[in-house]
DNA sequence: AAAATTCATTGGAACGTTCCAAGTTCGTCT
DNA sequence: AGACGAACTTGGAACGTTCCAATGAATTTT
């Protein structure tokens, strides 16, 4: 290799024929050591490290990448982020992608189906190794096959798209909702209102089902009024406590499809007087960690978010090791904690258990 | 250019030079195509397009990237997205950053020193073309230098680091307070106290003064004891609860450092069976939107974290078209918005206020 | 002492783009 | 008819890495 090359002008970064040419080694010699590889001589790395350091050298992934022909980005898009359950999601999410070296292309959709389209095929022009989404509600089955298509593993989370055949990661609501109704009728509950989107995706279908079940086990009828269509947001809450308090055989308490829902149901409680865990009951579902702290602290479902996140970040990249395997599914086993919120006994107040806390 | 090359294995991506193969042009004209140069006529340029759509073709952004010594990368360092505050703050500035075809490489630090390092650099090699920042508690103004000398443009977020001399977006802590701390003298208020770290950077320090002035322009004194030390957690904000009942001159109102300090305040309140709004008042300060559905809804001082963020990636994006210019600034000027958290007044039950709500 | 083996290093061709300089093909003007 | 320009198009050298095949030197084996 020719050690006369044009010299480096002001304010371009070195690179690694700059190293080579200050360590009198060849390009290749400077690559090997980067990358750490044991054929190199001891004194010769130390020689080109320091020129690195001196140089104020800056591996450049981009080309790297190039000519590797792989990366270490993984994309994720979330559908919702001022729901703290995915804030939460995604931060176990990159978490884990950190610890194993990748980095997080992360874009929001804000349930927007045009602007997922979009950032997903911004992210596969960044060549990412894999995909995580949080599909936006709506999201085709037809868009998953593309992605396959593309030949970018892809890992769904929270809501799943189709019947299986997709990497998949969520928590198993049929037995959340079962175990919270569960939890209200033997605290004595008879009448129960389940606070959702109806027809809002396989999501709220297994909650539903799962309250259903629960219901029927304890021989308690569910009345149709009871199944309350709302938006699943804080509004929506509000809606849907608005709405149960108004029926002519009035719940005495109610299941929300998630915490927001909670939220919004504890709120409007307050605002009409009355007492939650007292004067009517609420339990939650994903385990946000603003319910050990609301007004009174919530009873819920908790899937454990931000574990959530990690281990389907854990996921993929078992899916990137092998490209080739069967579906993986991980089901988290949410659990319920009780709070303050779900703290009535038929007729009497009950003596406000203690958080039991297991919770991070 | 031989029309002779390799045929494409299976499995491998169509590049512009199969395109150009395909097309029956050179790779250079593909290139323009692909760039929408004016200078190609418009059949060639139709046929190339049809044979990029025949093949499947895909933009190899990183190749791009690498030629043209740019990226459209930008580097978003949060420190805390388990606080709602940084999640909206999130969104905006992804949203912004989308809008204008940048793309955002995120990364959480869990207000780590090491992470943020770490994070850094990596975003570094990553040839981000920029950075936002929302610096981990403690981040010395050392780090800002070097990252100036890194030759990347970035921009800190909410918290300043050192004097000036870096760009900054943030909002008017001082103003806010002071306007949350009127609001609740002109209740009648004589006794408030303020929840937050002592000690806790500039934010918290001139969130203080805030309170302070006002204090002293309605005449009323700060006792020390009224300055709560507490951390800026939910936690937190329920210890300060319980410690300012506990004094022996006990306020009747309490500005808290940030919402979910607020929360954790609400929280503690109902538990120690007082109405906040009656029995005492809360103040918070960010404006996240779960304040609006809290229980009771949550007084605070909004900085609109979602537009805070867009303005943030707004002025990373004017840096970036001029990178010589002096230091950029923005100060997002905070709105008081009175719910029924504060809704006390002297001696009496104040009818609650109708939210006044032009909140987004 | 020659051959074989190991060890350390290196040349140079990729990876998929961009973009400059240069080329070709026209139509138009003298 | 020849020259000139405009309108399109193209060759090929970058960008900063990696990695294969090859080289040379030192060491061991025969």
């Amino acid at each position: 290799m020719p050690a006369r090359s044009p010299a480096r002008h002001r304010g371009t970064r070195p690179t690694i024929t700059d190293i080579a040419r200050a360590a009198d080694v060849s390009k290749s010699t400077v690559s090997l050591v980067l990358q750490g590889s044991p054929s190199i001589k001891a004194d010769t790395a130390s020689r080109v490290r320091e020129a690195a350091d001196a140089l104020g050298y800056v591996y450049n992934r981009g080309a790297a990448d190039l000519r590797r022909q792989a990366s270490n980005t993984i994309g994720t898009v979330i559908n919702d982020l001022t729901n703290p359950f995915f804030a939460e999601l995604l931060v176990g999410l990159e978490r884990s992608l950190a610890e194993h070296g990748y980095v997080t292309l992360m874009a929001h959709t804000g349930e927007d189906l045009a602007t997922q389209e979009r950032v997903l095929a911004s992210m596969r022009e960044h060549q990412a190794a894999g995909l995580i989404l949080c599909p936006a509600f709506g999201t085709p089955e037809e868009l998953l096959q593309r992605i396959l298509w593309w030949r970018i593993p892809v890992l769904i989370v929270v809501r799943p798209v189709g019947d299986e055949g997709f990497d998949f990661a969520g928590s198993d609501n049929e037995a959340g909702t079962y175990a919270a109704t569960k939890h209200l009728a033997e605290r004595g509950h008879r009448r129960i209102a389940f606070l959702g989107r109806v027809g809002g995706g396989p999501v709220y279908e297994l909650r539903r089902r799962g309250f259903a079940r629960a219901m029927g086990e304890h021989g308690l009828a569910v009345e149709d009024e009871w199944l309350i269509d709302i938006p699943p947001t804080r509004e929506g809450g509000r809606a849907g406590v608005r709405a149960a308090l108004a029926l002519r055989n009035r719940p005495t308490a109610a299941i929300c499809y998630n915490d927001i829902v909670a939220f919004g149901a504890l709120s409007e409680l307050g605002e009409q007087g009355l007492r939650a865990g007292i004067d009517f009951s609420i339990v939650g579902f994903d385990g946000i960690a603003d319910g050990a702290h609301s007004n009174p602290p919530l009873t819920t479902v908790s899937v454990n978010p931000e574990r959530l996140g990690a281990s389907a970040a854990n996921l993929l990249l078992t899916r990137l090791r092998d490209p080739e395997s069967a579906p993986l599914r991980y089901l988290a086993q949410p659990q319920l904690i009780v709070r303050q919120s779900s703290g009535w006994v038929e007729g009497t107040r009950l003596a406000t258990p203690a958080t039991p806390a297991p919770e991070h």
